[in-house]
DNA sequence: TAATGTTCTGTAAGCGCTTACAATCTTATA
DNA sequence: TATAAGATTGTAAGCGCTTACAGAACATTA
């Protein structure tokens, strides 16, 4: 069943049901019409391989990312995939997995099955293609690349990211201003969210005559489990804070656990907020505040501002959003 | 760069240089390694499109799913293509979003990718194609399609699914035994797992003298304020119940909140048991127990079948495999 | 009615690959 | 050394589509 069997049906060259088949106006409607029948008639199907191969792509976007089924990434995905498909794209997945050892392979895979483009999604990402990313610029030559959550200055790469310094910032100047002077600080990663995220924290100190102290930052794997002990850890160490700060709800969910193991009262002697306002936020007893990076939104305009890029339009290379903060139990400032 | 101009540098024809990239062994040492250092010299790439036309397959499996961001199916989404990747196999993406109303006209969209195989994640979404599976029966004939989580038996469909009933119904023999007689139980859809759920909590009740009382079976939407809500109605109601198992973590962590607002204690006055072990189970306080069913697991026996059908081998239409109890602290028998 | 312009349709040459079949080169055997 | 068998390579015909270009059909105008 392919376009010969369609033109001979309806009695019109295999150019014309192709002309149809892709919305060309130089058809007449009598024409038109009648070979749409008869592909309906015959259920007609056109063969994508084949579409690709003349026109030298397949509608198909490379999203690529490391482990998916964390869940601000598997939000992500979802929104990204939908956005796409709302544009007649398709979504082709690679996770590096965790390790990300390997994501330049996962990449060329990507490059080699002709995607339109490809979307790097999760900032932790990003930044690790090559030391100094030049093998992501020269890549950008081919077709675009979007970052989602993550940033950098290239023709071809355009990047949506959350104003993570300001979010983080301002949520810092919050707990300053309702007494807390001891602010752990718990970071996944230092990718570029990461590191607006710790700028944000270290200047709100700074600029309230609070000392930064490395004592009070600390890297944590992603797991709630990992951040509870590491934060117990601390505290035996004799460590004492009254608030802390995380890059991400599951390092958040970590400390809420910490302070019920020891007693601690949230948010009386214990503030703590948390990052990304994922599900997580709201299961914990108290739920944490946190502060959400409207990662509908991002994708959104992910997508958006690659259809403009198609479209060969005058798009900015960096989109900036809003995030929120969200105050649910775990701290108690007036907002 | 195309496999011309590889041929023409490497001095042999065109069809050589698509054997060495085949694997074919009807080439001589001498030429595969000339061969293969000219690919590596031009940066050869093949192009998957034509490549696709001539083999009829662009080793592409298609995902399908309802909420890709639901924790347990980004798990499942995660591990399969991660699966099907260490084949060789490319994943397309497809999530029909919540409405679920148009998931033939994904399912189409799908076929009309020419994808290998179609894997439908998540019971839910299994049996809903149409009204008596006509449709996914008749799709079966073209392509093989996985049910992670659902069944039909059908020739060309094959499940890999847990073993929902019996889990469900020891979970609730053990709170029986542990002397709960009032088993709330909320669900979320009836889909095929949804029913064997159902059935195994209704039997182990019928089986212990225990009568099922409609009044203590609750369909809820998968969110986690509206079990609580649904939950505190029932009791407002005059309800009485000493045990809540749940389709899904998402409502057990519901009914902890539940229990948390009205000051009851779990699991002394209230035994709750979860879902799918999913990360929400442990950011409750306390940790929900509830049933693993080996999400990982699952993936890898539906890739391993269907890289097994593939090869034409003889496979089981249903494989299923065994969850687990896990207790953790809103129930306290004996294991 | 002839000339001109417009609209529509068809022909044929790709796109880059696979593979059946034919042709050639090696090697083993008599 | 001649020769058959086996190993290796090349030729050419697809796979199903797009599209430049040419040609036919039709409408418009003088």
């Amino acid at each position: 069943m392919n376009i010969y069997d369609v033109s001979r049906r309806a009695g019109v060259s295999i150019a014309t049901v192709s002309r149809v088949l892709n919305g060309n106006p130089n058809v007449s409607e009598k024409t038109r019409s009648k070979v749409l029948a008869v592909m309906d008639e015959l259920e007609y199907t056109p063969n994508v391989f084949a579409r690709g191969l003349g026109l030298g792509t397949m509608k198909t976007i490379g999203i690529m990312c490391s482990d998916s089924s964390d869940p601000y990434l598997a939000g992500a995905i979802y929104h990204l995939e939908r956005q796409l498909r709302s544009h007649g794209y398709d979504s082709l997945l690679c996770c590096t997995g965790p390790s990300l050892e390997n994501k330049r392979t996962y990449f060329e895979l990507l490059l080699s099955k002709r995607v339109d483009a490809v979307i790097l999604a999760g900032s932790k990402f990003v930044e690790l293609i090559d030391k100094n990313n030049q093998y992501l610029m020269e890549a950008a030559k081919e077709l675009p690349i979007m970052l989602v959550n993550g940033y950098l200055n290239s023709p071809g790469i355009y990047s949506t990211v959350c104003n993570d310094y300001e979010a983080m910032y301002s949520a810092a100047v919050r707990l300053i201003n309702s007494g807390r002077r001891n602010i752990l600080y718990l970071y996944t990663s230092h990718s570029y969210s990461g590191l607006n995220k710790v700028e944000g924290y270290k200047n709100a100190l700074t600029d309230h005559n609070i000392p930064v102290r490395r004592e009070y930052i600390h890297q944590c794997a992603k797991d709630l489990n990992e951040s509870r002990k590491l934060i117990k850890k601390m505290s035996g160490l004799g460590l004492e804070f009254d608030a802390i700060m995380t890059s991400d709800d599951s390092l958040a969910v970590g400390a809420v656990k910490f302070a019920r193991e020891m007693n601690i009262k949230i948010p009386e002697q214990l503030a703590v907020i948390g990052y990304n306002n994922s599900i997580l936020s709201y299961c914990t007893n108290p739920e944490i505040s946190s502060i959400d990076t409207k990662v509908e939104q991002l994708c959104t305009i992910t997508v958006d501002t690659l259809m403009r890029v198609f479209d060969g339009g005058n798009v900015p290379a960096k989109t900036v959003i809003a995030a929120e903060f969200i105050q649910k139990h775990t701290t108690n400032f007036s907002i």
